[in-house]
DNA sequence: TATCCACAGGAAATCAGGGTGT
DNA sequence: ACACCCTGATTTCCTGTGGATA
């Protein structure tokens, strides 16, 4: 890279765009390394494709499938597999015509808006606002929708991520309005699939829905690693120009993914990230240094893109962590810390308003969650009951990420007033011997 | 052994901001 | 203009609790 005096920097871009079209090719077609892209042949997906193959079938003959629920760890292939499935029933000669409406539950996660996005994807003309209606309405004008437009079609719902639902407390009352869809239908029959990474969703399930919903379900176990080979070779194949990969790259990346829980989406993603690296670098091969470098560069880079996607509160709770430990690495910090910094920092930013300390509970668990933090109770006696909070990820990434958040950049170097007091200091003292 | 701290976290209510149909 | 709907963020109210200390 160019790299002259700060004043005198000039970037060459034509030269660099130059450079950068006759240097060497690494990728053929990077797309196949994408998590949507669905193969020609999915791989060490037999049982399931002939489990759900045989449950959808009917579909053919125009009869209404049975619901049925997908479970597997991330990158599972469970929706691959489904798309898989789905692509191939349309391919065949049938008079009948079958619908796939796909809904993340993460991104649609509420009764109306899965309602209205059903809707909308079918409906071709009308479309039905994001908020606004009664729900009963999208209900009814739904049913005149499938039975009109999808008539004696099947449409698939296909409920991705669906115990969020049940997280949110919304999953009985949509769930039951799906599965009583059918029963409200004349001519269209509706069949919802619900894909899961946690068996226990079911627990918090109304017993009605379970019994339609939860009958017949398909496990999709993680891939080992010589399976996550055989997938990434396949899709090199395809995504790379030939002779680009080392020998040693595949093995490493599955190897890598086999550890998280044998993450295919995962061991894709390293691919294609080791890939892109020796593209930047205009190297003409991807070697295992590359796949290194991705395996670092892309938990920092989740982590960052995560941080800057969260709320304002949510960054700034975070940056009352960040502030707490870089000026006092050996503090202790609980809930309450938080609660006071907060309420501290947060007048250095207009339009930031106090929050309550239950509030900010819930902002604690949601980045522990994401795990960016850990916080586990402690009790501490007479000085009660609380969280002991640390940071999971390294504190430079975290500043990192916070410097780029424009509100935040400007406090990233204020002391806690908290961290002076005497008061503080002595408790403190006490903690760091209790824990 | 009873007490009591500093919270945890569930449930319900409230509010603002987006919208609707009449 | 009005009554009403849905959502997401937040507050209010509340009950529960582990263990050092008196």
């Amino acid at each position: 890279m160019l790299r002259n005096n700060e004043n005198n920097y000039q970037f060459n871009i034509d030269k660099f765009y130059k450079n950068f079209i006759q240097g060497p090719r690494i990728f053929n077609n990077r797309d196949a390394l994408e998590a949507k892209f669905i193969p020609e042949k999915l791989l060490h997906r037999g049982p399931q494709i002939k489990d759900i193959a045989e449950k959808t079938a009917c579909a053919l003959l125009g009869n209404a499938p049975p619901n049925f629920l997908c479970y597997g760890m991330t990158g599972t292939g469970k929706t691959s597999t489904i798309r898989y499935v789905s692509q191939k029933l349309a391919q065949q000669n049938s008079e009948i015509k079958t619908w796939w409406i796909y809904i993340n539950c993460n991104i649609i996660s509420t009764p109306y808006r899965i309602l209205a996005h059903i809707y909308n994807t079918i409906s071709r003309r009308e479309k039905i606002p994001h908020t606004g209606l009664p729900k009963d309405v999208i209900f009814k004008k739904l049913l005149g929708l499938l039975d009109t437009r999808v008539g004696n079609s099947i449409c698939f719902l296909v409920l991705d991520e669906i115990d969020i639902l049940i997280e949110k407390k919304v999953g009985n009352e949509i769930l039951y309005d799906l599965t009583r869809l059918n029963e409200n239908l004349d001519t269209c029959k509706t069949s919802l699939i619900g894909i899961s990474n946690l068996l226990k969703f079911r627990e918090n399930l109304d017993p009605r829905i379970l019994s339609s919903l939860g009958r017949e379900q398909i496990v999709f176990p993680s891939y080992h690693a010589g399976e996550l080979r055989d997938i990434l070779i396949g899709r090199a194949k395809i995504a790379f120009q030939d002779t680009v990969l080392k020998e040693d790259v595949i093995p490493l990346c599955a190897a890598f993914a086999a550890k998280e829980y044998g993450d295919a989406r995962k061991a894709l993603q390293l691919l294609r990230k080791a890939g892109e690296l020796a593209e930047r670098a205009q190297n003409k091969n991807v070697t295992t240094k590359h796949v290194k470098k991705a395996q670092l560069d892309l938990e920092n880079d989740l982590n960052i893109d995560y941080i800057k996607g969260m709320p304002l509160q949510a960054q700034l709770i975070l940056t009352t962590i960040y502030l707490i430990s870089k000026f006092s690495p050996e503090h202790v910090i609980i809930s309450g810390d938080i609660y006071e910094v907060h309420s501290e920092i947060r007048v250095l930013i207009p339009g930031v308003r106090e929050l309550t300390k239950r509030r900010i509970s819930d902002y604690i668990n949601g980045l522990a969650k994401a795990g960016i933090i850990s916080a586990v109770i402690k009790s501490m006696g007479h000085y009660g009951r609380t969280k002991i909070i640390k940071l999971d990820i390294g504190r430079d990434l975290v500043e990192k990420a916070l410097s780029k958040i424009e509100k935040i950049n400007s406090i990233l170097n204020y002391k806690p007033f908290l961290l002076q007091r005497d008061k503080v200091k002595l408790k403190n003292n006490i903690f760091k011997k209790l824990i």
